[in-house]
RNA sequence: GGGCGCUUAGCUCAGCGGUAGAGCACUGUCCUCACACGACAGGGGCCACAGGUUCAAAUCCUGUAGCGCCCACCA
């Protein structure tokens, strides 16, 4: 016997493993690949534990890959893990510091030694925790973005695009990260809307007079070159031209005409720092003859470097501004200032601002392969769902911008890109290899791409060589994710049965950084999209909408969740909430009704196995044994309300809408299984019909279990198996057992007669519930019926409606008996008999309930004598709204009868 | 500066052209022999605001206000 509260903890350990023995997330190459069913997990980073948000996202690959696995597809869901890049190096670099070290204490190879032996350990705890999420992952196939395999494609890609000419390593202002000392692509890149001031100062002319302008930074004023102006604005059209002089470094510089300054912002005259800023760079690139080009002023480190000059090189850039501030006013040159709103770019991982920087960096040329990217969703090959992404992300890819590839750090690719120490006048052992010097160097470099030092120097035929320090963004391996874990570029028998992948389900947030590149990618490699379909969920956000972070200590821990209220719980709880596309408000208390609900799961199923044999009958309680013609009403409709119901389930399902989806098997399963057929079917069990029922509560709640076992995996496995032998199945496993049948039980008179039986139950009980009647308290009523169908309606479910309303009888009586109350439903009044009720009472309570019903008939007579409303509208409307009013004006009718007579006593 | 989205019951959100829904919270009666993680009944909404389209609008269109997100090189 089960016990009376679900326990998940035990059944959850038990069918994990079981799962994993039977072998049911495996899937083989071959066979008919129509059938296929295949996602590529998005990797987590190797960065610690899970979070809330991965639970969310693998919960749904888990509902498709389990839905799709019961309805007989062949499923494959690919684990694995991504190394993270920066992210990653980051967490060892805090360990580090708990040390009191940094990465530059031990070496290279000793700290990838240490990110190795960290990876390792991260990778079971991710996968361990990914199991107890009850994944369906093929775990035989588990990829790892920096393993010897994807280290093969990632060569492979690079090399294709090498030869392509797509990559080239080029002089850029790239996005520098002083505290992570790595370049950053554009889209790492957040912009935080910050405090700041204006500072307006003063140029002067050697000649005398000079130009206001206002910057935001006034420390890179040290490595301004010029300033510049519109040449359409009058106020300084006659400056053009004119030199200036540096205050503090004596350097001459020029006023420039170019378009990209607005006129209306500021003074209108912009100070150009070629050096330190990317608008300032291409005014530079435009204005080369006329002006000086970019000075650094300010290091990787985010130091000012000696160019600053005197009393400023060595500064920090905060102590720097301070100082360059002091001394324009010192030299009465500061105008004056004001405060600034304005947008800061900071690294998306460690969210310290960022420099713009000059340095010798890889890129890769990107629009070839969006315009295919573009074209694919356009043409509809590839799909995102909900549909209103398409227009971002098609912008994104019309305005995209070349990729910068390289980062300074130690934990990633390699860039497998080789330089001849002759032929680029390097020497042995390249001292100038220290990072800093090497992203300086200007010189065009002579190359090899390969992983492997190479033999000799197609140049000069030297042997000797020095491969880049950088390493690949993190991205770049994650982008060929859906192409790498099936083994390519080699044309494995997995790739060529797998790939295209079938959906990707992941959240919006790299919707650019991921999911575009994977599309450019396989488009440009296989010619074919790497998913079809991409889900997007929301995030998981704390209950008021915030975004989750230990320092606002609002963060949801998976496991706990897990341990406290079981996996299941856990699971709808994010599910049943995941409208397309849409952030999810979440808390503890959202498990609530989801645990409440895996425990009426139990006890339903708990109920039905009491009221079943001890041993099955021989073949189960089928529903193809039944004998239709003695079917009741109770029967008729559950079916077809069932049959109904999983047909809208596959809809939602076929939508990727998880909540709608789970909901209807959530309303299913307690508003009308439990509450109504569950309520119906225990005096039955005790008559004749006792195995009719039987069959119908055994196949009713294995094809509801059936359906939410994709949303609760264990509850419905543990049930699942208590019940098969009664419904005549013996697949070992849930998930290989036959799909719930949609075999046609539709029976739209079946679910009307209940319709109408429901109204009459709830009328009486809503009665029951006003005078405080007891629900032990059988009690008698009478109705009377205004025709025979009506009369026929109580007559044909007396049983139904005696047990639950609880009445000790339901006689016909024309007139109301005495001590009675009364209510009318549809055709029918029903006079409830209830010692000592005050007549006063029940006056009121009647003519409450006809001038409710009068404010209704008024309504609707007066929508039915709108002559525009009888002339435009569907007929079936005006069909709807006379019945409705016919219907209230006989309650009306008959409820004035009896005030009437109650009136006269 | 563009683009997208949101504003519906105390809270969190569904619904997106035909009489307002769910979960949680709340009130009342009940430990009715599956479940108090329960049953039954109930209270509670000018569906942000202003216009428009329509026989009919929470639902479509336009505008306004507030909030959020994404993208963008404004010093």
């Amino acid at each position: 016997m089960l016990d009376k509260v679900y326990q998940p903890r035990e059944v959850e350990a038990r069918w994990t493993a079981a799962w994993k023995a039977a072998g049911v997330a495996h899937a083989e190459a071959g066979a008919d690949p129509r059938s296929r069913y295949v996602i590529v997990i998005p990797p987590p980073n190797v960065t610690g534990a899970l979070h809330i948000g991965h639970a969310l996202n693998n919960t749904l690959q888990d509902v498709l890959v389990r839905h799709h696995r019961l309805r007989g597809r062949q499923t494959c869901w690919v684990p694995g893990t991504d190394h993270g890049g920066i992210a990653t190096q980051n967490v060892m670099e805090k360990q580090l510091k708990a040390e009191g070290r940094t990465r530059h204490d031990i070496d290279r190879g000793e700290f990838l030694k240490r990110m190795q032996a960290w990876t390792a350990e991260c990778k079971s705890t991710i996968m361990g925790q990914l199991e107890r999420l009850g994944c369906l992952l093929d775990m035989g196939r588990e990829a790892f973005t920096m393993d010897d395999v994807r280290a093969r494609s990632v060569l492979h890609a690079f090399q294709e695009f090498a030869k392509s000419g797509l990559i080239y390593r080029g002089e850029r202002m790239v996005n520098w990260c002083v505290r992570c000392g790595t370049a950053l692509s554009d889209i790492e890149v957040e912009y935080e809307e910050q405090k700041g001031r204006l500072w307006h100062f003063r140029y002067q002319c050697p000649e005398g007079g000079g130009i206001v302008v206002a910057t935001t930074r006034p420390e890179t004023m040290l490595g301004d070159t010029a300033v510049a102006v519109h040449p359409d604005d009058a106020r300084y059209k006659s400056l053009v031209g004119r030199a200036l002089r540096h205050p503090f470094l004596g350097r001459a510089m020029r006023i420039v005409a170019d378009t990209y300054v607005d006129p209306a912002f500021g003074t209108g005259a912009v100070k150009v720092t070629p050096g330190h800023d990317p608008n300032d760079f291409e005014i530079w690139q435009r204005h080369k003859g006329e002006m000086e080009g970019p000075i650094r002023v300010i290091d990787f480190h985010g130091k000012m470097t000696p160019e600053a000059g005197d009393g400023f090189a060595g500064l920090s850039r905060d102590q720097a501004r301070k100082l360059v501030v002091e001394r324009l006013e010192a030299e009465k040159l500061l105008v004056r200032t004001e405060e600034h709103r304005h947008s800061v770019g900071v690294c998306y991982r460690c969210q310290q601002p960022i420099e713009p920087l000059l340095s010798c960096q890889w890129f890769m040329k990107m629009r070839p392969l969006a315009e295919k990217a573009l074209k694919a969703s356009e043409d509809g090959r590839f799909k995102l769902s909900p549909a209103s992404w398409d227009e971002p992300y098609r912008n994104w890819l019309k305005n995209i911008r070349d990729w910068c590839l390289s980062r300074q750090i130690w934990w990633g690719h390699r860039i497998p890109v080789w330089y001849c120490l002759k032929c680029n006048g390097l020497s042995a052992g390249e001292p100038a290899m220290s990072q800093s010097a090497w992203r300086d160097s200007k010189r065009e470099m002579r190359y090899e791409v390969g992983a492997q030092m190479p033999a000799k120097c197609g140049g000069c035929g030297s042997a000797e060589f020095v491969q880049d320090p950088d390493v690949l963004d993190t991205w770049f391996s994650s982008a060929l994710w859906p192409l790498s874990v099936f083994g390519w570029p080699e044309r494995t028998r997995d790739l060529k049965f797998f790939y295209p992948t079938t959906v990707l389900v992941t959240g919006y947030e790299i919707l650019h950084l991921w999911v575009a590149r994977m599309q450019m990618m396989g488009l440009w490699f296989e010619g074919k999209v790497p998913f079809e379909d991409c889900v997007i969920h929301g995030i998981v956000r704390d209950r008021h909408g915030k975004k989750m972070s230990k320092s606002l200590g609002n963060v949801v821990d998976p496991l706990l969740m897990m341990d406290k209220h079981g996996t299941d719980a856990f699971r709808f709880s994010l599910a049943m909430q995941a409208y397309p596309g849409k952030d999810i408000p979440y808390s503890e208390d959202s498990l609530k009704g989801p645990r409440n609900f895996a425990n009426k799961i139990w006890n339903s199923t708990r109920f039905v196995l009491m009221n079943l044999p001890e041993r099955p009958p021989e073949g189960g309680y089928r529903l193809d044994r039944l004998d239709k013609s003695r079917l009741e009403l109770a029967d008729r409709w559950i079916l077809a309300d069932f049959q109904a119901m999983s047909a809208r389930f596959e809809e939602r399902m076929a939508a990727y809408e998880f909540a709608a989806a789970a909901d209807e098997v959530y309303a299913f399963l307690w508003d009308e299984f439990c509450d109504w057929y569950v309520e119906l079917a225990k005096p039955r069990l005790a008559g004749e019909d006792a195995d009719m029922v039987r069959t119908i509560l055994v196949q009713a709640l294995v094809g509801t279990l059936k359906l939410l076992h994709c949303f609760m995996p264990y509850i419905t496995e543990e049930l699942y198996q208590a019940l098969k032998a009664y419904a005549g199945e013996d697949a070992p496993l849930l998930l290989l057992s036959k799909p719930p049948s949609l075999r046609e039980w539709a029976a739209p008179d079946a679910v009307e007669r209940m319709r109408a039986v429901k109204d009459i139950v709830t009328a009486l009980r809503t009665v029951r519930s006003q005078f405080n009647v007891p629900p032990g308290l059988q009690i008698a009523a009478f109705y009377s019926a205004k025709d025979a169908s009506a009369r026929s309606l109580v007559a044909d479910n007396l049983s139904y409606i005696l047990h639950l309303s609880r009445l000790s009888s339901l006689e016909a009586s024309e007139k109301r008996p005495p001590h009675s109350v009364t209510t009318a439903v549809g055709d029918l009044v029903f006079y409830v008999s209830l010692e000592g009720i005050d007549i006063e009472d029940e006056k009121i309570r009647l003519k409450k309930e006809i001038g409710r019903l009068s404010e209704e008939i008024r309504r609707c007579d007066e929508r039915l004598s709108d002559k525009t409303f009888m002339d435009r509208a569907p007929q079936a409307e005006a069909l709807k709204l006379r019945e409705r009013c016919r219907q209230a004006a006989a309650k009306k009718a008959a409820l004035l009868d009896i005030l009437k007579s109650l009136e006269d006593g």
